[in-house]
DNA sequence: GGGTCCCGCCAAAAT
DNA sequence: ATTTTGGCGGGACCC
């Protein structure tokens, strides 16, 4: 039983599927060019589902950030606001004001990181030889204030994917870009804000690249010309992990713990491309010369430590930091 | 080989 | 009980 090869090596010749055209990024897209106008003051999740030509579930995964973003508000059940690109920055700052208030409660960590207040915010606004240090620090702090648990590859990996899907959809509304760090090439994500806001206007501009699109209202999903997926019912995935007194492990010898289990195996580290807790898993002390420090916030910072990238991640855990005030400011200055 | 991240199972919250 | 939400992570994809 269980598991046959599954494999279907290839049984389509002409497998059509493209996963770029299946991104977050571009259904935000297309979710935007849809809604983004002032005519528009309600969105339907069915409406939007079946124009996107997209499942339920994927709606949510825009709306919900866009949200904790202020364009958009619930109004109800299978309904939502259209607030507006102009929200965004009340919204981060809001979202500033809570964290700052709740003054980060954490209690996975067992060591107390303290708040990044404003003010000492690890700015980068000088660079001392030694101030790379603390700024590293509290990098390294922030990140494993929203990771948590550094060591549990299996939950930092959840959270990186979350991570990626948070990062598209604010690329895909230019609020960040992807970059690579200077030096270590090391991919890296750039806070870009929200320039091209046009006060109360049809903005949308962020529609440039006329990559294809995901055609509206075309299959669900690749439904049949899916990746490969063993597909056919066959394969009853039941892997319910705990729960339920018994734990079903018939898939390979693969035991996952997933709570604070020691975590042996992956012996080797684990990359999580621009999510990587800056500093962690690696003697190396390399330290490079930063100089302005205008690539030190972009780079340094960022990390994925982009401020709106937080703010969001804030909405799906509740691990926080508010070091963004600091690009804030800098925006606002800007 | 490792960074990305699509896809959908399924449980928790709502209704 | 049914429907709405959305956590979560396997594993396909894309360099």
């Amino acid at each position: 039983m269980s598991s046959f090869a599954s494999q279907e090596s290839e049984s389509n010749s002409r497998t059509l599927y493209c996963r770029k055209e299946k991104s977050l990024g571009l259904l935000c897209s297309n979710f935007l060019a849809l809604y983004n106008h002032d005519s528009v003051q309600t969105i339907g999740l069915d409406d939007a589902a079946s124009k996107l030509g997209v499942e339920r579930r994927r709606i949510y995964d825009v709306v919900n950030i866009l949200e904790s973003i202020g364009v958009v508000a619930r109004k109800g059940k299978n309904q939502y606001l259209w607030k507006g690109f102009e929200e965004i920055p009340k919204a981060l700052e809001k979202l500033k004001e809570e964290a700052l208030k709740q003054n980060f409660c954490f209690s996975d960590c067992s060591k107390s990181l303290r708040v990044l207040d404003e003010n000492e915010s690890a700015d980068s606004s000088y660079v001392k030889n030694e101030g790379q240090d603390n700024l590293s620090e509290s990098s390294k702090r922030t990140a494993i204030a929203l990771l948590g648990d550094v060591h549990n590859s299996t939950a930092v990996r959840t959270k990186v994917r979350r991570l990626y899907d948070i990062a598209n959809v604010f690329s895909s509304m230019n609020l960040i870009e992807k970059t690579h760090h200077p030096e270590s090439r090391k991919p890296a994500f750039r806070w870009l804000g929200w320039r091209a806001k046009l006060h109360n206007g049809s903005t949308t501009a962020l529609e440039l690249n006329e990559s294809k699109k995901r055609t509206f209202g075309t299959e669900i999903t690749n439904q049949n010309l899916k990746r490969t997926k063993a597909n056919s019912s066959a394969h009853r995935r039941l892997s319910q992990k705990e729960n339920t007194g018994m734990h079903i492990k018939l898939d390979s010898v693969e035991h996952d713990h997933k709570m604070q289990q020691h975590s042996k195996q992956c012996s080797k580290g684990f990359a999580f491309g621009p999510f990587t807790p800056a500093a962690i898993s690696s003697g190396n002390r390399n330290v490079r010369p930063i100089r302005d420090w205008e690539s030190l916030a972009s780079i340094y910072k960022p990390q994925y430590l982009n401020q709106a990238l937080s703010d969001l991640f804030a909405h799906y855990m509740e691990a926080w930091n508010s070091w963004y005030a600091e690009v804030a400011r800098k925006e606002e200055i800007h």
